[in-house]
DNA sequence: ATCGACTCAATAACGTTGTTATATGAGGTT
DNA sequence: AACCTCATATAACAACGTTATTGAGTCGAT
């Protein structure tokens, strides 16, 4: 019998390691972060638990590899509402996107900040590492986040605020950001009062940095 | 031989479900809410694996036992920093014990907040539940969050606020010190600068209720 | 005082988990 | 053609949560 991999084409079958990921993040998406059995795993592909192994060496790193894609598609959602020449159209729609990310994506959500295992942004199989490195280089996301802040702020304040009072106000906003997804993941958060109270800090945070209430909530509004 | 739970006092033993729990406890602070093993943890107490479901039902009951542990434990923060007289300084020392409470209990606070289960607050080993009633009814430690909130934005506008506006508040101030808390807890926030980011959302919420900058500021330094 | 019913926990077993050792077999090199 | 390398299937191992079985202890009634 042939090499199963690279002839049994009845399902297109890619690559091996793609699929295993593909697969990967639809157990998390079904069953969170602690969905994912390599056996399960390696039946939903047609093929054993062995090629994880030599794919990823292990589960730790299967997992660090959906971490980083998570992070990738976290970073979709923020490119997405970018809009250089709106810098409150852009904040606005940059805080409404991490929700939306969040509640689309819960189970990787919560493999991300769940604080499980802290894992590498960057590493091969290299399992999970401090950060040495601000935030901000490691996860093109919060960069995108620190972006949004820092235009924001300059358009409103009309000059030009320090990189670290901007690095600063972003992590803030981060974490107003996951403090109300979370605790919604969580199920602390009454369904009916969710999207409201989130939307009312994005008014905070917004008015904070000296945009206008009116323009604040047209804003929300419109990106209904 | 006799009862070995009732006769063999050479530790003094107590009740088995409160050493249980207890060890239990330990294990979730020394490896975090996935580290409570049932053999390991039946081994520490001296007794085997059916007590607990006997005890508790199972690894689920046991875990909702240490869940409402963890919401006492939460609760007994925020009662030592409670002082009505002084508004502002039950609100700062409120947000920064409850900083203290996630750092002190990193592996409780993930079983609480992860997102991985939702129990029921008072069930016996009743399972998860999802929340129908309003959180602050079901947990003592945010009915305790609530009341601050409503003190201080009372004692700085000079006027009763509507009880749903300080709901609201209370949940976005939960919301922003989770957020920055669980940031730091997963490893996204640079040591050094995740307390004087802390302090800096104490200072931007106080200053949103009315209070004095300069006032803000000293109660954060007595605080410590 | 003795017997029966009940409770509780220890033992052992089952299925599943991640991981590792062994073996097989295809692909490329000499 | 013989060899080497490398990836994967198979099988086994330890540990996990859970369950069935068994035995010991307690309590109440006769």
């Amino acid at each position: 019998m042939p090499n199963q991999r690279t002839l049994t084409a009845e399902p297109p079958r890619e690559d091996l390691a793609a699929r295993l990921l593909e697969e990967a993040e639809a157990l998390v998406r079904r069953d969170g972060p602690d969905g994912v059995a390599l056996r399960e795993l390696a039946r939903a592909c047609g093929s054993s638990t062995m090629a994880i192994y030599t794919l990823y060496g292990g589960k730790p790193g299967l997992m660090q590899a959906l971490y980083a894609i998570g992070f990738a598609r976290l970073h979709a959602y923020a490119l997405e509402v970018e809009e250089r020449e709106a810098p409150l159209r852009w904040m606005v729609r940059q805080m409404l996107a991490y929700r939306r990310f969040a509640l689309d994506h819960t189970g990787m959500y919560r493999l991300m900040f769940g604080g499980e295992k802290r894992f590498s942004p960057t590493g091969r199989h290299s399992q999970f590492v401090s950060l040495s490195v601000p935030v901000e280089d490691a996860y093109p996301a919060f960069a995108a986040l620190v972006d949004a802040v820092g235009t924001c702020l300059a358009h409103h304040s009309n000059t030009a605020p320090a990189p670290a009072e901007v690095q600063d106000l972003a992590f803030l906003v981060w974490g107003q950001m996951h403090g109300l997804v979370g605790l919604e993941i969580a199920g602390y958060a009454d369904p009916d009062d969710a999207l409201p109270r989130y939307q009312s800090a994005v008014r905070f945070i917004c008015a904070s940095m000296g945009a206008d209430a009116a323009a604040i909530d047209a804003e929300i509004a419109a990106a209904g």
